[in-house]
DNA sequence: TGTACATCAGTGAACGCGCGTTCACTGATGTAC
DNA sequence: TGTACATCAGTGAACGCGCGTTCACTGATGTAC
C-alpha cells in the first residue's frame, strides 16, 4: 500500500501537498501527451498539479529538471515493459522476439507522451547523465534477447550481436515515430504498424540466416 | 542572377526588405538548428531578419505558417536530393539504391533544422495539406526506387512494393534520428551511421531475395 | 518621358499576457527530551 | 505522554521580460495615362 505517499484519491491534504514530484510528473505527461514534448511550461505543471508556481522549485530545479525526472522514469517502464514481453525467451526465442517487437509498438501508440519523453525530450545526455544510464539499460533488453537470437545460429555465421541489436532499434524507433504515433503527424499506411515492424523483422533475421521455426 | 530578389550581400537595401519571406526562413532554420524544432518565436525570427517583429505578419499568418513554408522547402530539397542520389537507378538500381541510403543520412546530418522540420515540427498534415503533400512526393523518390529493386526479381517472389518502401523509410529514419543527429540526444555508435544503415539494407534484401551484384 | 496615384511592405509604439524566478512568510510535521 | 523546537513544503505577492498581436502610419514601388 502506498496511503503513505499519496494523498488520497488525488485530492489535496492540506497545506502540504503529500506527493507534489509524482503530481508533478503526471501533470507534465498530460500536458506532454496534449501539447507535445515542449508545450508544456513549470508554470503550468505546477497549476495542473493545484500548487502555486513557487512550489515546484522545492523539488526541481527547472523545467529540464522535471523533464529529466520524467523522462529516466519513462526509460525505466520501458525496459520492464520489454523485459516482460521477452520473459526470458520464452517459450522460444523467435516468438519472445516478435513479442518484443510489438511491446515496443504498444508503448509507443499506449504512452505516447513517455515515449516523448525518451525520444524528443531534446534533453542533453551530458547535462543529465541518469539519462543515458536509464537508457542504455532499456537497450540491454533488446541486446539480450538479440544475443540469444544469435545463439541460435552456428558459431561461423553469428553477427555482431551490437549491431543487430541497433538495427533492430533503428527499425523499430522509425516505425513507431513514423507510423504508430498517436499524434496528427501520424503518416496513414495500408496495414498496421505491428504488421509492418513484425514483416521487417521477419526479413531482416531471413537475411541475417537466422533460421525460424516452421510454423511460418 | 537572381539580384532582382535578393537584398544584396544579405543587407537591407532600405526601407523594404526585398526578400522577407526567405530571410524568414532562413532565420527559422539557423533557430531550429540552434535551439531545436520548437525553439524559435515570430518575433525572433523577425529580429534575426533585421526587421520589426510586425513586418513578418505581412507575409505568414503566424509562427505555424512559418514553420510550414520551411518544412515544406525542407521536403522539397530532401525530394531532389534523394532523386539525384537514385540518378535513375544509374549504373545499376543496387549501387544507386545504397547512394540513396547515404544521402538519406548525409541530409539528416547535414541539415539537421530542416531534417526536424520535416519530422518534428509537430505541424498536423490536417492543418497544412501542402505538407503531406511534399512529404508523399519525397516518399514517392523511395519508393520508385524500391519498385525498380523488386523488378529484378523473378515475378513469383516480388514481395509488395509499398511495404518494402515503408521498411526501408522506417530504417532510415530511426536510423538518421538515432544515431545520425547533430544534437546532443545524439547516441554513440562504435560504427558511422552510414555504415550501420548500409549493413542493415544489404541485409534485409538478402532477406527479400534480391540477389544482388557479386562485387561486394 | 513625367506625373499622379494605388498598392505594397515596411515601421514603431502600444497592449495584455503568461512565464520564470525570488522572497519573506507560514502552516504542518517530525523528533529530542 | 507533552512540549519545544527544527525542519520541511508549501503560499502569495512581486518583479522584469519577451512574446503575440494590433494599429495608424509611411516610405518605396509599380503603373496608367
Amino acid at each position: 500500500m502506498t496511503w503513505d505517499h499519496e494523498p488520497p484519491g488525488g485530492h489535496r491534504r492540506g497545506y502540504h501537498h503529500g506527493n507534489l514530484r509524482e503530481a508533478l510528473m503526471k501533470a507534465a505527461l498530460d500536458l506532454i501527451a496534449a501539447k507535445g514534448p515542449s508545450g508544456f511550461t513549470f508554470a503550468e505543471a505546477a497549476r495542473a498539479a493545484g500548487v502555486s508556481p513557487a512550489a515546484p522549485y522545492r523539488h526541481y530545479r527547472d523545467r529540464d529538471a522535471l523533464m529529466a525526472d520524467v523522462a529516466r522514469r519513462a526509460f525505466e517502464l520501458f525496459e520492464t515493459t520489454l523485459e516482460q514481453a521477452w520473459a526470458g525467451g520464452t517459450p522460444d526465442p523467435f516468438k519472445a522476439f516478435e513479442r518484443v517487437g510489438r511491446a515496443y509498438l504498444a508503448f509507443a501508440r499506449q504512452e505516447p507522451a513517455q515515449y516523448s519523453a525518451m525520444f524528443e525530450s531534446g534533453l542533453s545526455f551530458a547535462a543529465f547523465p541518469e539519462l543515458h544510464v536509464a537508457g542504455d539499460r532499456a537497450f540491454d533488453v533488446l541486446k539480450d534477447a538479440c544475443a540469444a537470437m544469435v545463439a541460435t545460429m552456428p558459431e561461423d555465421k553469428r553477427p555482431p550481436v551490437m549491431m543487430m541489436a541497433l538495427h533492430i532499434w533503428a527499425q523499430a524507433h522509425g516505425t513507431a515515430s513514423l507510423f504508430a504515433r498517436g499524434d496528427e503527424a501520424r503518416r496513414p499506411i495500408p496495414m498496421t504498424p505491428e504488421d509492418l515492424l513484425d514483416a521487417a523483422v521477419l526479413i531482416y533475421l531471413d537475411g541475417l540466416g537466422v533460421r525460424r521455426a516452421k510454423s511460418v
